[in-house]
RNA sequence: GAUCUGUUCUUCUAAUGGCCAGGAAACAAGAUUUUCAUUCUUAUAAUAUGGGUUCGAUUCCCAUACAGAUCACCA
């Protein structure tokens, strides 16, 4: 019988969700889902000093925005609460573990205070050891109960001297495991630091807590960031003194994705310095109150931001580059992650983007363009005409035409208000573009477009083609070329020299629309001599 | 400094011993669009270095170089 797959994600609510959170949970989900297993979501808070207001709600947020629910998490528990640790904590469950380690001799107290930790680290700084470890070497030099005699151990605690638990490592062991990523990886335990598992306020640290949420929560593979893969063999440890490594999760350290320019890892002050996003949505630190841009408030589809994401560090080997979450779900394996670290290129984020404005229905993602043309300040819809206060997205039919028209010219979803919505304000006067029409305007244009206005007026289909043609007739009887009578037109409806076809425009902008904006250009250009 | 992990075009990557090392992004040129964008076509561009193993190495082994991660009572 093969226990029931199920991994966990598990941030700790210090801040934004960022690009390489929401891969691991993606990566997380899509092996969950591949498996028909469970994916649940612990919050790791057993810092109190980096707790951040917000922040957990925030990553609730980011993963309903990305699709990628958990089954399991402080919302919508299962049958292994409480998903957030320090509740976990409050309910004395890694205290017994902690005892436990103790008893058997693989764990001891420390009393050492924060200054005397301080003070060795100082003293024993060399050149070669720029950061000397509490480990094997330096533990019988401090003041524990490896070094103190259990009277005063006893004495001490007591007395209700503060004190933490560390694990002892004994050194000349091999710990090694099978990554599911990168194979055989081993350590040796002498260069293994006492990690610290009980703090002093009685929380577990990470190592601890891990572990022991691992076992309890039954989860059978763990998916986490590179950074983690030194302190892997701490957990091995302590999957072996408390567990038995046969229960052990199998484990996979995930490739880092690293900052464009230059070296290491992306950060948010990278996103900040090259002018792109690197959380998920938007997130403002309630302390300093700056705000940090998300991929979702500059635009993107969440159908995008995921496919980036997927193919950083992974690919199906086909050479195919757009997935659905769904085909992600199919095609996913471990096999086919890299080993390498992968840089953060934002152009070909955008290119994604692009790809799936373009390939889904405008339907989908029409309510998320509104939103932008109303933070952007198109009020006027409806029929288009000026001052009519409606919402672009209320005259829906219009408002879908209109997307579908430009959609193939958007990379990001503001670039819909730059490239329609002239189909709903009328621009600007400061915003027509007259230098690009007056140095070849004359009389006879001006007489054309005069004629144009009274023809117009008699069209009762009021269509592209229809338009495209009684235009090139008159042209054709006025003897003007029909190229230097389309940008003049384009210029009366547009404003500028970008958008859809003229006659397409025209055709949207509605009878009326179309013949008031040419007239008032028409009024614009230097009357004829 | 120590431990661990990496290294194919500028970037993301394909090819795990055998065709001119393929694709995508970016960039450039041309075509299309009587606008802009899109789209299409074309071009440029890589196996870090040195040794092995082999008939044959991007691929396997060793060394070197370079890069990254980690070294807290943070996760």
């Amino acid at each position: 019988m093969s226990k029931k797959v199920r991994l966990r994600f598990a941030p700790s609510p210090t801040g934004g969700l960022h690009l390489g959170g929401v891969r691991t949970v993606l990566y997380n989900y899509l092996f969950a889902r591949q498996h028909g297993g469970d994916f649940v979501l612990r919050i790791e808070d057993t810092d109190q000093s980096r707790y951040v207001a917000g922040a957990e709600e925030y990553i609730l947020d980011c993963l309903k925005w990305c699709g990628l629910e958990p089954d399991e998490s402080p919302e919508r528990p299962g049958a292994y609460g409480p998903y957030r640790q320090s509740e976990r904590k409050a309910q004395g469950i890694y205290g017994q573990y902690a005892a436990q380690l103790l008893q058997q001799g693989h764990a001891y107290y420390a009393f050492d205070t924060p200054e005397e930790l301080e003070e060795m680290r100082a003293k024993y700084k060399t050149a070669e050891n720029p950061s000397p470890q509490y480990n094997h070497i330096l533990r019988e030099k401090m003041k524990n109960s490896l070094t103190l005699s259990p009277e005063q151990v006893q004495q001490l605690l007591a007395a209700g001297t503060p004190y933490v638990i560390r694990i002892r490592v004994n050194p000349g062991e091999d710990v090694g495991f099978t990554d599911l990523i990168r194979g055989e990886v081993h350590f040796s335990t002498t260069g293994i630091d006492d990690k610290v598992l009980l703090k002093a306020d009685g929380m577990p640290t990470y190592h601890l807590a891990v572990v022991v949420d691992d076992r309890l929560m039954e989860i059978t593979h763990a998916f986490r960031g590179e950074e983690w893969l030194p302190s892997a063999p701490v957990h091995i440890l302590l999957w072996k003194y408390l567990f038995g490594l046969e229960h052990m999760p199998q484990w996979a350290h995930l490739p880092l994705i690293l900052k464009p320019d230059g070296n290491g890892k992306l950060s948010k002050r990278d996103g900040d310095r090259l002018g792109f996003p690197v959380f998920a949505m938007n997130w403002t630190d309630p302390a300093s109150g700056e705000t940090n841009k998300g991929f979702r408030e500059i635009g993107f589809l969440p159908q995008a931001f995921l496919n980036l994401l997927a193919v950083l560090g992974w690919n199906d080997g086909s050479g195919q580059e757009l997935f659905t979450l769904g085909e992600l779900v199919a095609r996913f394996s471990l096999e086919r992650v890299h080993k390498g670290g992968a840089k953060f290129d934002y152009d070909k984020a955008r290119w994604f983007n692009h790809e799936w404005i373009k390939r889904l229905p405008v339907a989908d993602y029409k309510d998320q363009v509104r939103d932008f043309f109303v933070t952007g300040g198109v009020r006027a819809g409806g029929t288009g005409l000026p001052g009519d206060a409606h919402l672009p997205g209320d005259n829906d039919a219009k408002f879908t035409k209109v997307l579908e028209l430009v959609k193939d010219r958007c990379h990001l979803l503001p670039d819909f208000v730059q490239q329609a919505s002239f189909f709903f304000t009328a621009p600007a006067d400061s915003g027509i573009d007259l230098a690009a029409v007056q140095p070849k305007w004359n009389g006879e244009k001006q007489l054309f477009f005069a004629e144009l206005l009274r023809q117009f007026g008699f069209i009762s289909s009021w269509d592209a083609p229809t338009l495209e043609k009684e235009f090139k007739e008159m042209a054709a009887a006025a003897a003007i070329k029909p190229g230097d009578l389309l940008l003049p037109l384009r210029i009366m409806l547009v404003g500028g020299k970008f958008g859809p076809g003229v006659f397409d425009v025209a055709a949207l902008l509605g009878k009326e629309e179309t013949l008031h904006r040419i007239k008032h250009v028409l009024g614009l250009l230097p009357p004829s001599p």
